[in-house]
DNA sequence: TGTTAGCACTCTTACCTTTTGAGTGCTAAC
DNA sequence: GTTAGCACTCAAAAGGTAAGAGTGCTAACA
């Protein structure tokens, strides 16, 4: 990326920001106030000219202002933005609406979605814990009826999930004491993402003819097994979408793209840094090529557990809203930490 | 409701059922082929100034087709319409799509309402089981670790929910005996709406000294039992709103009061009908005067217990959409019944 | 050499007018 | 009671003009 003058830098800063405001494009007289020096517009308008054919900027016709292009943005991410610095109050609105809701991980990373929607006027997405190498830590088997039951599995990553079990036949102690047998002999200190149908089948076949009578139990611990690791996609905030002019040709579109999640998902596995900044068509996908993506991975205990981020126009703005993200991803993490120790 | 001519109806009913599926206003000679009868335009014209007249038909403008009021709509739908039988084809995709997901009764009615949507082509909204006068049946207490614990309820309804606890001491055998001893006592057998935070006050004064070590267990149930009166709301295919033109000029109003689900809720707790249906202003809310609403109870057990429903414009395709909502609501009570039984 | 005033030029937007055509209501004949 | 015929209405489309924002270029200036 070639090196911009400091002039041209302010100018395309200024550009930007003003774009990122009124949405409308900018043209050289608009921009005069807005500069931190004193020139003609007809100077404005030269350097424009050049930032135009660097490729920095659009014209959406001859007669009208500049529009950043998404390198133009690019530039301003990376090298220009000054980030914005959230208020005590600010940071104390984000920790108490997210602080009353620990009852369950999924329940955390809802409330933080509605948060992250509200305060960015922005589609948010958030992928529930996850972690492909938590290994099964403890299994209880809770008797509730006569043949039915409730399990419960905690994984080494704090992840507790629990489902119910019907069954034919009495759940007699017996019954449920070889379950046991087999958890702890087999199931206990695997990592859960193993505990797929096929280890079943083998299972099954070492079992002998307890296998019949354990099977609807060890089928629904598998499962649960795996659904532990797979993570579950959030979305808040979809009609926010509606509020941006840039992004309202194609919306419909768009929302479908992100009620489907398996692609959004994807996304982020593709990209692990801590925050992400995908402008337009730096994305793969062309439902988003109108969109910018800001998504950051949070962590539970020092290991990174899943995705928090937004869905807005190209001209977002990332000054204010990085910042935000990042806070809200931080506090996130430190509450599921907080709630996986003992 | 006054009597109209077999003519009038036959030719409202063309006029709705035309306007349905084109969304344009319908002129007289649009209508000749649609009519039972032969008769000429002059004719059909006669008869939808009267129909005008009455009020069942409007005019957008003077030199304009016309178009259902919703006082038409009213009539149609209470007297004029034959509605769709479903095709065993059709019947058998409802009940497999919903058959895989019968983990719990939220992923029940969560594919419910995605399924709805998907084949209404409108917003799907549901609300989860519940039941004021459910009686708390069964509590346990699971220990996960030193510090942690789960505790699990069920209530008369079939019910089932659970939460995790985290003390600041050990749970000790005395401790899970004690809590086990207060359950049986003052838990088990009592509504579950009753077990408020004035109940868990006098209960602690009840305790003496026992009261601080139980007071987190004993908030948890408390919490517990009055979410499992409460029901959720679910809202799935909002973006389906914004393919009907009749109410695009406001979907982002009515895609925030959706989102709400508190107004929706006490709307659709004001209509107990097995099948109910909200034409335009029939409803309270300045929101959906433009949409119709459709909802339906569904029975767990002989008991109703929630809600499942569609918003879309009020020129929603009532004989088709009526039959299949009723057919979905049938299913799911089905579903639930079978899960609660034992 | 960089900056600036001035100006012709471009192109969208808004506004007005005209035309078109679908659909009506009425009248008179059947 | 039904229908052909016709004048009438009005929204939407099409065309045409004017306004205005903004540009690029030129020539003068510091």
């Amino acid at each position: 990326m070639e090196e911009l003058s400091d002039r041209k830098q302010k100018i395309l800063a200024a550009v930007i920001e003003q774009y990122i405001a009124t949405g409308e494009p900018v043209g050289s007289k608009t921009l005069l106030p807005l500069l931190p020096f004193s020139v003609s517009s007809a100077t404005v308008r030269n350097e424009m000219a050049e930032l135009s054919e660097m490729g920095y900027l659009e014209q959406p016709h001859t007669s009208a202002g500049r529009v950043p292009s998404q390198m133009g943005y690019r530039y301003y991410v990376d090298r220009l933005m000054n980030n914005y610095e959230l208020s005590d109050r600010e940071k104390r609105t984000i920790e108490m609406k997210l602080g009353t809701s620990v009852r369950s991980p999924e329940k955390v990373l809802e409330t933080a979605s509605s948060v992250l929607a509200d305060m960015t006027n922005c589609a948010a997405v958030s992928t529930t814990p996850s972690d492909s190498e938590a290994v099964i830590r403890r299994v209880e088997l809770v008797p509730i009826g006569a043949r039915l039951a409730m399990i419960v599995m905690l994984t080494s990553s704090g992840i507790l999930k629990s489902t119910i079990v019907r069954t034919d036949y009495e759940l007699t102690l017996d019954i449920v004491e070889a379950f046991y047998n087999i958890v702890n002999k087999l199931f206990i200190g695997n990592p859960a993402s193993e505990m797929n149908l096929a280890f079943l089948q083998t299972l099954a076949v070492s079992l002998g003819d307890k296998a019949l009578i354990m099977t609807p139990l060890l089928v629904a611990l598998s499962e649960l097994a795996s659904t532990a690791g797979k993570s579950e996609m959030l979305l808040e905030g979809q009609s926010n979408l509606l509020n941006h002019s840039q992004i309202s040709s194609n919306v419909y579109e768009l929302m479908e793209f992100l009620r489907k999640g398996e692609p959004l998902s994807n996304l982020f596995s593709a990209h692990k840094d801590e925050m992400n900044v995908l402008i337009g068509k730096e994305n793969m996908y062309r439902e988003l090529e109108n969109s910018s993506l800001i998504f950051s991975r949070y962590n539970i205990g020092g290991r990174d557990s899943g995705t928090l981020g937004i869905v807005g126009p190209t001209n977002i703005d990332y000054a204010r809203l990085i910042p935000g993200l990042k806070y809200l991803t931080s506090v996130v993490g430190k509450i599921l930490t907080d709630a996986v120790e003992e």
